[in-house]
DNA sequence: CTTTAGCACTCATCAGAATAGAGTGCTAAA
DNA sequence: TTTAGCACTCTATTCTGATGAGTGCTAAAG
């Protein structure tokens, strides 16, 4: 790969990127500071595409790059963009503002991101290694309610409403409250043992009934600990891309974000930091022509969530890396914030 | 309208709801109880077409209902559908099981409905004419954060993280829970007054930046009990629809559901019981050959939220109303066992 | 007066043919 | 090594005519 082929195999990119049009040899001429004949063009395009880098629609029509590629173009030849004064104001503006739950804190980041790139964007809940019971207390709300307030070592809220049978007094509450945060307290919370669960049995005498309720929710917590949600938002950008004017592609998309479990795997096993997937690299077999940018983000130096966009594979690679980047510092300045 | 003119527009409603082409003439002759030539059914049909029911895409085609004709349809000719036991089953089933959060079974209500019709269906969370405070308490997790627990008149428990500034102790906790919960028991959410205000301020000295937070929770629960969320699902159903085999249409469709304010106005003046709304009928400009399927669903006899389905003009009215009916009657009986 | 067979007429749809144009690869000269 | 020139290929567009479904009208039959 010569300095001229890297060249125009850039110019290609950034020319198909931007018309979405095969790109013929006189189109690049003359531009991109190729001061060459469209012969010249020609003949190293042919030689580009004997290379794998890119393709022929036809015989009459232009180049489009291949993944390979996007690929060479992402690795070696991509440029940094340069944020818009208003995209850095805009993102500033989303995640500064004061929130005090962490979904909508992630939502926000989703949103900006979407809104900025025109694409698709995907936001995983961060987990951590283990959660950890910190607090659990047991509230009396009238006579027949009570509610089980569950504070995680991440920070995280979590209540459930308790049915009451018999006439529970204030004192009552209090000692329920302390026997289960002695025995959960720092507990990891599937670490639900049958052991664990008889202890509580035994010693929150008070009412089988209210310790029913208090189970099933442990149990929810222990259940929902292990997968963490994931967030799509700004779907309908899929249908400002020109490769999704077919129906059936906008359905299988469509329905492909709907997929908890399909979700999942594209956020998992990246790497820390920026991840950029093309094409056949993207683990999902049954969609084709889309490109994945992810980018980890930490607590505590510690990578516990990711957030990505998804676009065709002829996205705008460096702006939208770029703005994941800076989305994914401030989402990570506003969460240290939040927890505190 | 006599007799067989009613006879061949149901026929035509039929045939064109099943197949969604136009219906000739010969196409339903010997159908339906028709036992005349295609020649007699296209004079009836000229006619049905001068009366407004029926229309002509072009000249050589067959008929199509108008939306006056459906409307003619639904009001004389419609008969009853008879639910299939599969669908009954799935009914209960799908409402049936506990669920212990309102939103949950609005979920469930919105899913089953949307399944068996096939079509996007939409539920509005219940609104009570004016909510009220039961009960606010402010409860202790740790040393730099509370909770506010929130529990309306309606059964409904939200709560609020309110951060610390100083140390609090118990009697604090009780204190200020005491203070707000004379002050706000009974008093209708969006009653917010200054005067309230003031005296909460002054009441509750214990710590200005606590008030802070604990204003803005109840500014934000002032805020949410005017606006009913909606929620939308099945929305990919519109993909089996052929009227949508357009891109545009799609997008069109999917964006509307998402805007809050706009489904808000499908929801909103229905009369009590089923109201079935056909194309230019629904209150919606930039939406066309849409019809809606409405119907109330009560607490305590009260029409306090609505559910119902979204579909082409030419959707199953028939069966569609029927399941309607059902799932709403099904989701009033659970209303009532989950509040009590 | 109502029904129906027969027929001319209309119009969408589809396949095939002709045309235009974009872009290439190759060759030979610079 | 570069480039002008040219033949060649293939797509996209337009036009055409054929096909066929379905109607409206007329005149005869019931």
């Amino acid at each position: 790969m010569d300095d001229r082929k890297q060249l125009i195999l850039r110019a290609i990119i950034r020319e198909y990127i931007g018309k979405i049009e095969p790109v013929s040899s006189k189109n690049i001429t003359g531009k991109y500071g190729l001061d060459v004949s469209s012969a010249t063009v020609r003949n190293e395009m042919s030689h580009l595409e004997k290379l794998g880098y890119i393709e022929q629609p036809h015989t009459s029509a232009g180049r489009i790059p291949s993944e390979l590629g996007y690929r060479y173009y992402v690795d070696y030849l991509m440029e940094k963009y340069r944020l818009a004064l208003r995209e850095k104001q805009a993102i500033d503006n989303q995640l500064d503002e004061r929130v005090d739950k962490l979904e909508s804190l992630l939502e926000r980041a989703g949103a900006i991101l979407s809104e900025l790139t025109s694409y698709p964007s995907i936001v995983s809940e961060p987990t951590f290694k283990q959660k950890k019971y910190r607090h659990i207390k047991l509230v009396g709300i009238d006579e027949k309610l009570a509610l089980l307030v569950i504070v995680l070592d991440d920070g995280e809220i979590k209540n459930y409403q308790v049915n009451l049978v018999g006439r529970m007094e204030d004192e009552d509450f209090i000692r329920i409250s302390n026997v289960l945060d002695e025995q959960l307290a720092g507990k990891e919370v599937n670490d639900l043992s049958g052991n664990l669960v008889e202890q509580l049995a035994f010693q929150a005498v008070a009412d089988k009934l209210v310790l029913e309720d208090v189970l099933r929710a442990l149990t929810e917590v222990a259940g929902n600990s292990n997968m963490n949600n994931i967030h799509i938002s700004g779907t309908l950008n899929i249908f400002n891309q020109p490769e999704f004017k077919d129906v059936e592609k906008v359905r299988d998309l469509l329905s492909f974000f709907e997929q908890q479990k399909a979700l999942q795997r594209l956020v998992e096993g990246g790497s820390e930091g920026i991840s950029i997937k093309i094409g056949e690299e993207v683990p999902l077999d049954n969609l084709e022509g889309l490109s994945v940018i992810t980018s980890t983000y930490c607590i505590n130096g510690k990578p516990v969530g990711t957030i990505g966009v998804i676009g065709p594979t002829r996205m705008t690679y460096s702006k939208s890396s770029t703005l994941l980047e800076k989305i994914s510092e401030g989402l990570e300045v506003s969460l240290i914030k939040m927890l505190r």
